[in-house]
DNA sequence: CCAATAGTTCGACACTTTTGAAAGTATCAA
DNA sequence: TTGATACTTTCAAAAGTGTCGAACTATTGG
């Protein structure tokens, strides 16, 4: 496996290691698994993704949002005052690939 | 998803999250990828694992291998003097859960 | 016993990460 | 335009991480 590749996946590994941003990912993850499953992306405002967080300020959520979208984890787009974010699903395959035992 | 559920996926992913620890699991997963397949568990000696770390210390080596271990990822045995790597299943699996879409 | 090998523990240092306060920007509603 | 909402940026403090040198332990061979 080519280091460049090895340092990528080792930034996404980053992006979930902390365990707020875990939350927020698996939130948006539990949000987007029907439309995942079946290709599709799912879109949801990032205020919907808060829940289990316990009082964490905006500037520490707008700073984990970018680390995870940085990393290639999600990916977000203005609607209006809000964010959209959504699980990017080559970022989601390139690590269940790294996981991934026979195939 | 239970809060300290939630760290426990954290503190492996964190494993993962450092270039040499991640290579040196990737080193070790590749090597056991044919008996993990298989449901069975596969021994490796350490110093096999080292391929592609360029000259990381002793010390290094010790602490990532432990970060590994306490992470759930690997467990760890002494033959003599060396010590023999093996993928936790149980820990690769819980990674695998997290990233599943459809299951 | 002595020396060599393989790994561990400790202490230190540079560097990174997490978080929040304060101030800033963009959008919308009235 | 004014005010409110929703996020971002900047700065700084506290805590955590990666690495190494030096010293240590355990095991083996002679």
């Amino acid at each position: 496996m080519p280091a460049n590749q090895v340092d990528k996946l080792a930034r996404m590994f980053r992006a979930l290691s902390n365990p707020n941003r875990l939350k927020l990912f698996m939130n948006l993850l539990e949000e987007s698994k029907l439309d995942l499953a079946k290709g599709r992306t799912h879109d949801c405002f990032l205020v919907k993704l808060l829940g289990g967080l316990g009082d964490i300020g905006a500037p520490t959520v707008s700073h984990h949002v970018k680390e995870l979208a940085d990393a290639g984890l999600i990916t977000t787009e203005r609607d209006g005052k809000q964010l959209i974010c959504s699980v990017d699903p080559d970022g989601l395959a390139a690590l269940r690939a790294a996981l991934t035992v026979a195939g």
